[in-house]
This record gives C-alpha cells, sequence and structure tokens, in this order.
DNA sequence: GGCACACTGGAAATCGCTTTCCCAGGAGGT
DNA sequence: ACCTCCTGGGAAAGCGATTTCCAGTGTGCC
C-alpha cells in the first residue's frame, strides 16, 4: 500500500506538506508544490490511511447503528434515515444486528467504543430486565465519558438522547377509532411482555379500552415477528377486532384468517402498528398507526451529533390510518 | 480515554505485557503478572483502541458491504445473510448505501480501501455504463493490490469472486413454466435497460418464449421497484401473463390492476422474481423464482474471507415457484 | 533602510498499540 | 559441573498519519 511518505517522496515534498495538501489543513501550501504533490498522489493511487488518520486526530468519521433484525422492515427503515443523514456529513457508517439477545447489544456498543466511533445510535426496543439495561448504560456511559455521543430509538430508558415513538398513545387513539366504528370486543396480538415497545402499545390500547368502559380485551403474548402474529390469531375467540402490535404480526394474522376461511373486515377487523411501506400494497389494506421511521433514524442521528450540552427527548406521535382491514360495526 | 499504558502504570508491568494479556498473543505470560494486569485492565475500564490496533497490526476486522438500498427487502437479504457470517468470524461490518448512483459506489469502495477493510463485499446490479465498470474495477483492482479482498453478488463483470444468480436462466425457466400453463401473449415488466439484473432477466424470459415459438413479449421498461411496476403495468395491453423482474414490482403492478378492477389471476396473470419472504403472504400469492438470498450473501462473504488463490464464481440456481398469482389457460 | 509580521515549508514529536529483539534465569542433557 | 535451550519479561522500533514548533522569506509600514 502506497503511504503519504512515498506521495512525499516522488513529489519532493515533506510528510507535513502533503500531509497539508490531501488531508485538508487549515494551513495554506503553494501552488507549484501542491500541484506536484496531488499529481503524485495521484500517480501512485494513494489512498490515506483512515486507522492512522483516526488514531492522529483522535476523532474518527465513523458512527455505529445498532438494530435487532435488518430485514425486518421497520429497521431497516430507520436505518436508511440514519444513513441518509450520515451520507450528508461524510459518516461511514456500521451496522450491527443483535437478533434481539441483549448481551450482543451491549457486546456491539463495546466493540463501537473500542473503534471510538463518533456516535452510537441504538434503534430498537428495551427489554423489561432492568439488569441488562443497567448494564447497557454502564457501558454508554464509559463510552460518553470518553466523549462518545448516543442516541436511541425507542423507549427513554438509558439516559441518553432519544426518539420516543408514542407506543402508548398511538395505540389508544387506536383504540378509540375503532371503537368509534362500533367494535366493542377486542383481542391484542401483545408480542413477547418483556419487549417494551410491545408492552407500551399493548398497555395503550388496553388502558384506552377500558377507559371507554369496555370490556377489557383478550391478550395473546407471542413472538413481535410475522409467526407470532400468525399463531397467535388462532387464539382471537370471538373479538371482532384484532390489533396486532406490529404491522408484520398483523400481516401473519391476516394469513391465518386467510387460512382459516375467517373473511377480513367482514368477520373479524385487524390492525397493526408501523405503517411498513413495504406492506402498504397487503390486501386488504392495513388500518395501523403511521410512524415516521424514516425521520426518526435520521432524527436520532442528528441528536447524537449535535454538541452535547443537555440530553433531549423527542415524543414522535404517530397517526391513526384507517384502512380495509377493519370496518364499521354499525 | 484510560490507554493501555495507564493500565500497564498501574499493574506496575510493561507495556509489552499488558498487550499481551489483554489483546491476545503467541507469547505467554505468568500467572501473577497476567491477574495484576487484568484486574488493573477492569478497574480502569480498559478499551483498546482499535484504530491504533489496526494501524500496529496493519490489518482491521471490519469487512464492508456495498449496497444499493437497504430498505429494498432484496438488499435486506443479502446483507443479513453476509452480516450473521461476518459476526461468526467476529467482524465488524462497514455498510454503505449508493441508491442506486455509481458514482457513490466507486466512492464508497475508495473510503473502504482507506479504511482498510479486510474485506468488500458489492451486492447489488451492475450497470450497463462500461466506463462506469471500468472505473470501479479499476478502484477495486487498486484495493486488492494492497491485499484487499472483494466478492461480489450478482454479474460477473468485475473480474472478482462472485456469486453470480442465475437471472437469464431462471426468467426462461419461469417463461416455459408459465408457456406450460398455456399462456402466449406475455408482457415484461422489464425495468431500467441499463440494469444488468433487469436485463438479464428480461432476456432470458424473451429468449425463452421466442424459442418456444410463442409471440415475442411485450417489454416495458420503467424504474426497478413498486412504482415502477405500478405504472408499467398500466401498459401490459392484451397480454394474458405478466413477468416483473421483481417482486415489488409485481407487488406494485398487482395493486394497479386491483386499482382498476382486473382480477389477478382471472385476467391476468402475475408473476415476479426473488421470492422476498416479506411478500409471501400477498395476496394473490405471487408465483415467482426463489432465490436464495441469505445464503448469497453468506456465501459471497465467504468467498472474500478465503485465502485467495483462484478466482471463484458460483452460480446460483433459481427454483420456480408456482403460487395463486398465475393460472393455467387450459 | 530597518523592524515586525504574516506565510510557507520542514523536522520531529505524537497518537496507542504490536512485535521484534535482547536479556536473565531455570530446566534438561551429557 | 558445564553448556544449551526454552521461557517470561522489558525496551524500543515501528505502523501512517497529524500537528506543533522552528526557520527562512517576502511584505507592509514607519
Amino acid at each position: 500500500m502506497v503511504t503519504l511518505e512515498d506521495v512525499a517522496k516522488q513529489a519532493g515534498v515533506s510528510l507535513a506538506t502533503a500531509s497539508r495538501v490531501l488531508n485538508g489543513s487549515t494551513r495554506q501550501v503553494g501552488a507549484t508544490l501542491r500541484a506536484r504533490v496531488e499529481r503524485a498522489a495521484d500517480e501512485l493511487g494513494y489512498r490515506a490511511n483512515i486507522a492512522a488518520q483516526t488514531l492522529a486526530r483522535g476523532a474518527g468519521n465513523v458512527i455505529g447503528i445498532v438494530v435487532h433484525d435488518l430485514t425486518d422492515p421497520y429497521f431497516a427503515a430507520l436505518a436508511d434515515g440514519a444513513m441518509r443523514t450520515a451520507a450528508g456529513e461524510g459518516l461511514l457508517v456500521m451496522v450491527g444486528t443483535t437478533h434481539r439477545d441483549p448481551e450482543q447489544e451491549i457486546a456491539y456498543v463495546a466493540t463501537l467504543r473500542a473503534q471510538r466511533v463518533r456516535a452510537v445510535l441504538l434503534a430498537g426496543s428495551r427489554l423489561a430486565d432492568e439488569r441488562v439495561t443497567a448494564r447497557l448504560a454502564a457501558e454508554l456511559a464509559a463510552y460518553q465519558a470518553g466523549g462518545g455521543r448516543v442516541a436511541c430509538v425507542g423507549q427513554d430508558l438509558l439516559g441518553v438522547d432519544t426518539v420516543a415513538p408514542a407506543n402508548h398513545d398511538g395505540a389508544a387513539a387506536l383504540a378509540r377509532s375503532l371503537a368509534e366504528l362500533g367494535h366493542t370486543r377486542f383481542a391484542v396480538l401483545a408480542g413477547p411482555p418483556h419487549l417494551m415497545t410491545a408492552a407500551d402499545r399493548c398497555a395503550g390500547f388496553v388502558s384506552a379500552v377500558r377507559d371507554l368502559g369496555l370490556p377489557a380485551p383478550h391478550v395473546i403474548n407471542g413472538p413481535f415477528d410475522r409467526d407470532g402474529g400468525y399463531s397467535a390469531a388462532g387464539e382471537t375467540g370471538d373479538a371482532t377486532c384484532v390489533f396486532a402490535v406490529n404491522d408484520v404480526m398483523a400481516v401473519g394474522a391476516l394469513a391465518a384468517y386467510r387460512e382459516r376461511g375467517v373473511r377480513v373486515p367482514d368477520d373479524v377487523s385487524v390492525a397493526g402498528f408501523d405503517d411498513i411501506v413495504t406492506l402498504r400494497d397487503q390486501v386488504p389494506s392495513l388500518t395501523t398507526v403511521r410512524l415516521p421511521l424514516k425521520d426518526m433514524g435520521a432524527r436520532a442521528l442528528e441528536l447524537a451529533l449535535r454538541a452535547a450540552d443537555t440530553r433531549v427527548v423527542e415524543h414522535v406521535a404517530g397517526e391513526v390510518v384507517l384502512r380495509e382491514s377493519v370496518r364499521a360495526l354499525r
């Protein structure tokens, strides 16, 4: 690999001058030498060693994003939003997937810390396990103590800048909309109870139903993915309206009903949460709560990159979108 | 930030010993000192500076993946497959998205080269533009000359290890299956002509139809995404069977037909390509050509990580999957 | 004409870690 | 008892950049 020294030698200048020409500096370099250096670099195909730059400068141009699962469109959208702003800032992105294993999340943050990345973005739900959360928070604190910046999309549990989607209130608003259509017997495909996002959405829905004086929904726990929705849909009993705590689960539920000959929305109404773009062409089209995922990802990164004065927690509202998968009962 | 020197001082040992204990080495360290060092590192919360390690070792533990668009499930699946094997090897992943801009692709490879990443994975279709391809190939060659490893998923055009999906043959097989069902008048939602993946699939389909002695399909070019499929579906004329060169476009076409009251498959049959998991619950379920995307991503990374002796081009067959979106005409 | 000052260019220290090389001491062979 | 071989420890030389300091050269101004 050709180094800066090679370039300097070939151009007949000092290392310092070559560095100033090629890798940016406050100092000026004369036109003659500048040209010589540039030509040499070009001829040799020089490319700065970023590891060395990072070491010398004491700060790199990489940020880290930690998601649960890239193939889940929710995280893909979040990551995409963040990556766009990152690209705009000239930053490189390291993406880590944890596959919902909190230990992996901690390990990944540790690695990012070792990489001296400029900022870390944690996307994805916290778990109800306080011990794990505390360990993650400790790792993050150590990172921040060294000048690192952190932001998170999800529950405000880590003591860092946070973009907090209105899981609870969005689900509550959805519940009220559905009740207004005449539904009274609800079931919730609630996902795993220890996953905060799932739990918040479920709780928001349940409490809104209760506040309306309606019978408590039938809550069915299970995995947070398509198959979780599919199997939980088998236990919704006599509910006229089923709320799946995310769109992917709702799609699983639709598939289950279709197979069993249960018509949606004639026999049962189904609603999801997130408004995943890839799923908008689903039939029947899915009633859901829209979250501006890309913006949230982008915003979280902005928070992380901002000069750190005070902590910011930004709440993002969800918008209830009524589509064909629910029908009015009256 | 606490450095190795801090740890060594606190433990009362030399830098060398501390390094050997904490960051792995062939050399042994006595139990007493080893314990002292470990305790000191723990107390101080030491975390190795990877930039420095990379510089000193001359090789990092990062790989780069370049995709067009993470929110496209095709690339998400590919990236996920690669990331799983990367995690298994203890490698970190830098993901870059180009949003189909070949200049960005080149720029990103250049940056990865500067990062001295161990390997680069190029996922995503080449463009027909030879000049751009040549520049990318040149950048890759420079990277490889410096010891970098490269693999690519897609067309074998870069002179690097390649996992090549059977775009042409898969589409041809699909055409034969559809013809066997009695279809004779075809249309192809062909995507952009300069995108090799799209072009190959289109060509494979068209040539198979021709070989069967059937009238040439009506080829409609357009964008490679959902909206491209949606609008191209408006021009399929009297075709009884429409092949969209990817599943996402096929879903767009389904939406367009639905809006216009054209029934699928009764009035027109629709087929896609890729067998995207997220789209499997589509109604009607999509006839398509299945590609093992995760495996392909994983395999490509394996190729890249393998000791470089000879170049490997691995062809991956596609499997025709007939589902509800096509019907037999007889 | 002389003096301070801005500007350019280069030598060398530095960033944090790995690794080679050297040294001392104990084990093993004869 | 002597010599060799291995082993664990430390000093110091890199890795490839950045950046501080220093020196030399024109400029502007009195």
